[in-house]
DNA sequence: TAGATTATTGATACCAAGTATCAATTACAC
DNA sequence: GTGTAATTGATACTTGGTATCAATAATCTA
């Protein structure tokens, strides 16, 4: 679970600086719960320009302090990881949620599907979608 | 395996006008083995708007004459459909090769998945990666 | 076969998500 | 306190896609 110091920790780590707009992006995504898109987080630091964000997203993404959330049209958000680790998602199509899995596809199925096609598997995305309980008794 | 012939017909079903901008599309995408993106097919059809061009591929996903491919950058392409069922994909990372497959997720594991997290499961994306024999063979 | 009618087109403008450029600024090490 | 390299933000651009709307053309029907 991530608070703002210990991503300003991570961020000095890797070298970084710490700067007023990093600071304002790193809390306003530390403050949503759900996914989120970047304009989601542009309205919320209007102070900070469009490309900072971008920029500031897109490293706290490759340090796994965020992680990239498919949608189930193709489109994709972000997200506070809860883990760094290799993981699946199930996001609510009425509300924001998302559920981090420890599901993952079968060794086995990669296994025979390496030996029934040719293919040399490298990587997969699988996410999955659905209401959550609260979605659910809301439109009961 | 479709031709331009049998998509036609299936416009004409639909109750749908067969007009040179539609052919000129539908024979560029049957053209095509792999994945591919909108600008691949308008770049084959200059004479086609964009406009059309899009509204032509939205129709033929619609008619899963096309489906969407998912790469593992998270953009989406297209593919002329081998299969009009439920299906997922093996892209190759280093050509635009794809294989439908018939594996799906375990209806077990989706079963386990609503029991632990109260959510309805509504529908899923799962795509995978790797090298195709003939890439793999290639850099060998 | 000629209309009439309605779907379709394509130009254009727009939107969303993201990257490239680059001069001005600023965090931080010394 | 100063030097310097990292960072910023304005701007322009790219890619993928949708909305608008007058002009056109595919098809139905007489």
């Amino acid at each position: 679970m991530y608070n703002l110091q210990s991503v300003v920790q991570r961020l000095e780590e890797e070298g970084l600086r710490i700067t007023p707009s990093r600071l304002a992006v790193v809390a306003a995504v530390l403050d949503l719960s759900g996914h989120f898109s970047v304009d989601d987080i542009l309205s919320q630091v209007p102070e900070v320009g469009r490309a900072t964000v971008f920029r500031t997203m897109k490293l706290l993404s490759e340090m796994d302090v965020l992680c990239r959330v498919l949608l189930d049209d193709g489109s994709l958000r972000y997200r506070v990881s809860q883990r760094q680790d290799h993981h699946h998602h199930l996001v609510c199509v009425s509300c924001a949620s998302v559920q981090e899995l420890d599901a993952c596809i079968d060794p086995e199925v990669l296994n025979e599907l390496a030996r029934t096609t040719g293919y040399e598997i490298e990587g997969h995305w699988l996410e999955f979608f659905g209401r959550c309980t609260a979605c659910r008794s809301d439109s009961a």
